[in-house]
Order: structure tokens, then C-alpha cells, then sequence
DNA sequence: AATCGTTCCTGATAGC
DNA sequence: TGCTATCAGGAACGAT
């Protein structure tokens, strides 16, 4: 589940290994993937073009290209984009390499267990419009307690867990790091947004903060299919306090961890901790 | 307008 | 053993 540390993560390593190399070719098994167009006209917009940037909006790869076009990258639940520096098909037998971007040097593959990951292209341009509905980024300086504090009070009658992976307010948490972001603060999964005191505020707007940069640094959570674009697992894993933690001893206080559904998500807390 | 349920998909695991 | 059922989950979409 690839959420704001592990695309920060693998953007980081794409700028690194492909950029300013040109599209040879492109192969895809799984066109369902790619929205709006056939894979003959995804195929003539990009090959020939050559990557000049990568960004991440929220937990969207942009993938910049020298013709003013963008690929739009989302992995969804099980995505992966690893770089090869062999090419598609000939030494990769992978049944779950279903769309391949061949290079100058090697290749960037597209590997996805679960097939919801999608591939979309968009003018450069027109970036801006596409996101306009986007919540603010975390680790952005224009997110700050109070602009936090105007998000929850948006969101009245709002679940807080749904509130702070609600993509329209904030992007880029999704299901593993808002519990962790909420055993970090204090607070417990079942409050309403709009009920939280200043101080739980304060202390939410510090644990977001925390919570995904540290996981940055840690180069994301290999839980279960997270890979960074060298395919190698992060490392946030080894110090995850409640996810997947249900019916072990909090690390706090020794209560035992419960696996509750909000919104049809599950979600773990410390009962004791958590208030 | 906001919120809810459904859909996409495969692999791991539980239950019989 | 081998089958079926259930669950995991981001976000678009349709329905209310």
C-alpha cells in the first residue's frame, strides 16, 4: 500500500536512475490499466520523448517528458515501479510485470499483484487542474496547525481516521500511517474530527508531521508488497506501535492492541493510550 | 452537496 | 486433500 513516504521514496530513487533518458519503447499486457486511450496512442505519445522530471503529487508519480506530456503513475494498492537494466520479456518472466517503459539504459517496470494500479497521460499543463481537488501536502510548509485545524472543522460530522485519509483534505496518508499517525498523538480512532481539543490539535499536527517524515527516512513500510524502485523492502516495518499489531501488548502500557472497522478500513489502536 | 456502498483484482488464510 | 469463502485495500463511480 504505497502511501506518501514509500512514492517519496521511489520518486526519489526514479530522479536518481532514469531521468533525462529517452522512452525507446513501451510494452503493456494490461491495458485495462491505462485510462482514456488505447495502448497504440499511449505508445506514440511517449515513446521518442524524454523524461525531464519526477514529482509526486499526494500518492501520484508524475512523470514529466520533454514533449509536455505527464505520466501519471498510481500503484494503488500493490504497485511497484523497480528499474531493470535488462528490458522487458527477455529475462523477466515475472507474471505480475504487466507494463514495461524500455530506456536508453534498461528499463522501468510495472509490477502489480492486485491490477488496480493505473497509468494515465495528461498535458504537463493541465497538472494543476487535475489535482485542483487535492488536499494539502503534509510535509509542505503550507501545512501548518492552523491550516489543520480549518481542515477538521470542514469535516463536522467526519470520522478524525477518515478525516485525516480523506485525499480532499490531506494527501497522502492512507490506512497504515493514519493509525500509526493516531497511537503517535493520543488519540483514539473513534472521535469525530470536530471534537478534538486544541491540545489533541497540536499533538495530531506533530504526529502527522513526525510520523511520515521518520517513514520517509526509513525509505517506507514493506508490510507486505512495498518495494522501493530498486525493489529492495523499507524499513518503517520494524517500528510500526499498532498496525497489525491486534492482540499484542502495547509497547506504552502493555494493553492489548484491538483491530476495530471504520469505514470499512481496519484500524488499530491502544484502547489505554489512545483517548 | 455530502456521504454511503460498490467495484476493480489476486493471494493468503480460514473453515469445512 | 482440496474445495469454497472471506479478507485486504485506494479511489473512482453510482446511488441516495
Amino acid at each position: 500500500m504505497p502511501e506518501l513516504p514509500e512514492v517519496q521514496t521511489i520518486v526519489s530513487d526514479l530522479n536518481y536512475a532514469i531521468l533525462h533518458q529517452k522512452i525507446v519503447s513501451f510494452e503493456s499486457t494490461f491495458s485495462k490499466a491505462i485510462k482514456d486511450v488505447t495502448l497504440a496512442t499511449f505508445k506514440k505519445k511517449i515513446i521518442g520523448s524524454t523524461i525531464i522530471a519526477i514529482e509526486r503529487i499526494g500518492k501520484n508519480i508524475l512523470i514529466n517528458l520533454d514533449n509536455r506530456i505527464t505520466i501519471l503513475v498510481h500503484l494503488k494498492m500493490t504497485g511497484q515501479l523497480i528499474t531493470r537494466d535488462t528490458r522487458y520479456k527477455i529475462q523477466d518472466t515475472n507474471k505480475h510485470l504487466h507494463h514495461c517503459f524500455i530506456l536508453e539504459k534498461g528499463s522501468l517496470c510495472f509490477y502489480d499483484i492486485r491490477k488496480f494500479g493505473t497509468l494515465t497521460l495528461i498535458s504537463t499543463e493541465k497538472i494543476g487542474e487535475k489535482f485542483s481537488k487535492l488536499g494539502v501536502d503534509p510535509l509542505s510548509r503550507s501545512f501548518n496547525r492552523e491550516k489543520l485545524k480549518g481542515l477538521l472543522g470542514k469535516s463536522r460530522t467526519k470520522n478524525i481516521k477518515m478525516a485525516i485519509m480523506d485525499q480532499r483534505l490531506i494527501a497522502g496518508i492512507g490506512n497504515i500511517y493514519a493509525s500509526e499517525i493516531l497511537f503517535d498523538a493520543k488519540i483514539s480512532p473513534h472521535k469525530k474530527s470536530d471534537s478534538l481539543s486544541s491540545e489533541q490539535i497540536s499533538s495530531l499536527y506533530r504526529s502527522i508531521k513526525t510520523i511520515l517524515k521518520k517513514a520517509v527516512l526509513m525509505r517506507g513500510t514493506s508490510v507486505s508488497d512495498y518495494r522501493d524502485a530498486s525493489g529492495k523492502k523499507g524499513r518503517f516495518q520494524k517500528v510500526l506501535r499498532v498496525y497489525k499489531k491486534n492482540g499484542q501488548k502495547c509497547q506504552a502500557c502493555g494493553t492489548i492492541i484491538e483491530k476495530i472497522v471504520i469505514g470499512q478500513r481496519s484500524t488499530f489502536y491502544c484502547p489505554n493510550c489512545q483517548k
